[in-house]
DNA sequence: CCGACATTTCGCCCGGCGTCTAAGAGTCGT
DNA sequence: ACGACTCTTAGACGCCGGGCGAAATGTCGG
């Protein structure tokens, strides 16, 4: 009686992500926002045709979304599903070693703060969470009265977040921090009205975003306590 | 000015994954045990050799562990991380047509009850956080009083699966059944109890375990309700 | 000390996949 | 309608990595 494997086949999935100029694709897209084919290419420093290759095999196996504008194709990740496996990779995965001090920069900007597919992440989500759990606005995976006036006066539709058949307000694992952020349905809504209120804009490398000074200015007057992001500016 | 890609590097781990030998390894030693080269050899239906040099990857990478015994070498997942990766992979990935019918029967024993690295999964352990939170013993991704108790009495040290560095009682979405069940140190914790009482024994195909009669018995009197498990017996 | 067994190492073959250049298909602006 | 631009397809090349058998290493039992 011979036993063989018949569970779910991770290895397919697996190898699409395998590759590292899909890996650096998928992480680019990691962001949140939707990439044309030739920005994704010069991310991944290969050939547009290439790139297109990786492309189509990423589309057929289900882990991006594509949306034709144009002459223009623009990639996004396929849904949360596929953002939460790449994170998990993440944080198994050791940092990489940093070769240039271009890249030094961009890696302390990405661990400042960062989108994680829809929320914010790196210590700016961090301690975004902390200070709702400090205020007694988040506790045991959900927001408490106070905090969901808090969130609706910010401008979140707390109702719609919970309706959304994702975890509502999950606690994230961020990989550079190695500390929670706050995900799901909510962490979404928040990191949308945030962007939109012009408190924090999205950086020019993929995924990073930064504090402005009206988000600097709101969040303190809307959470006391310590800055949101470290005083030291990158440089 | 071009951006490059720094972020931790998720490939490497992605391509450990990704070879359908090594994938099957993998799901094989979900099941928490540590197996034997030979045992991996033949479970992912290559020679000795081709093992030991997946084998050989797999612990250079970090992924598995192994612990020498007398001519045995078992190898074994590295840690609850690694057990995280391949489940959130699972639940991306489309089931495996079933090609034969030994197979069928195998995979309605895993859909019925399984341990997902260290704790119970399936219709098995959904129904069981579905009890425990019908009772009112679970709520809020933690034990209630009521809960404390009761698990005190099964046999749990409940203080030291809070002291743990994993998250105490964590959600755990199921693959098979996409409906929650309890992972983290408590789900891990109560399924050493059953297991150690003859509640649920480990059957010979990876990763399945089966309820006994003691256990059906046992688990009625502590948590009354339906069935853990389906009536109709695996034919 | 020797034979049986588990596992690893070595040498070799081979297929698949990632890469590019060049050409084709589609789209926009003028 | 034409050229410029974006992206995809086609074809060819190179190489990494998985597969096996055979031999070496290590371990147990007598």
């Amino acid at each position: 009686m011979e036993y063989i494997a018949h569970d779910a086949d991770i290895a397919p999935v697996a190898t699409l992500i395998a590759d590292p100029t899909r890996a650096a694709m998928l992480t680019a897209l990691l962001g949140g926002r939707a990439l044309a084919a030739g920005e994704l290419a010069r991310i991944s420093g290969v050939s547009a045709a290439t790139a297109s290759a990786h492309l189509a095999r990423l589309l057929g196996g289900g882990l991006v979304d594509v949306v034709s504008q144009g002459r223009h194709r623009y990639y996004r990740l396929a849904g949360h599903e596929v953002a939460e496996v790449l994170e998990v990779l993440a944080r198994m995965s050791a940092r990489r070693p940093v070769r240039s001090l271009r890249q030094s920069r961009q890696a302390k900007l990405l661990e400042e703060a960062r989108t994680c597919y829809d929320h914010l992440a790196g210590r700016a989500g961090v301690s975004l969470l902390d200070r709702l759990k400090e205020g007694g606005h988040y506790a045991a995976h959900d927001l408490t009265e106070t905090g969901e006036r808090l969130l609706t006066r910010l401008g979140v539709d707390v109702p719609d977040a919970r309706r959304a058949r994702r975890r509502f307000a999950p606690e994230c694992l961020d990989w550079t921090e190695r500390r929670s952020h706050l995900g799901g349905a909510l962490g979404a809504a928040i990191t949308t009205v945030l962007l939109e209120r012009g408190w924090y804009r999205r950086g020019t490398t993929p995924r990073a975003v930064v504090l402005t000074d009206e988000g600097r200015r709101g969040l303190a007057e809307l959470l006391p306590g310590k800055e949101l992001t470290s005083h030291t500016p990158v440089t």
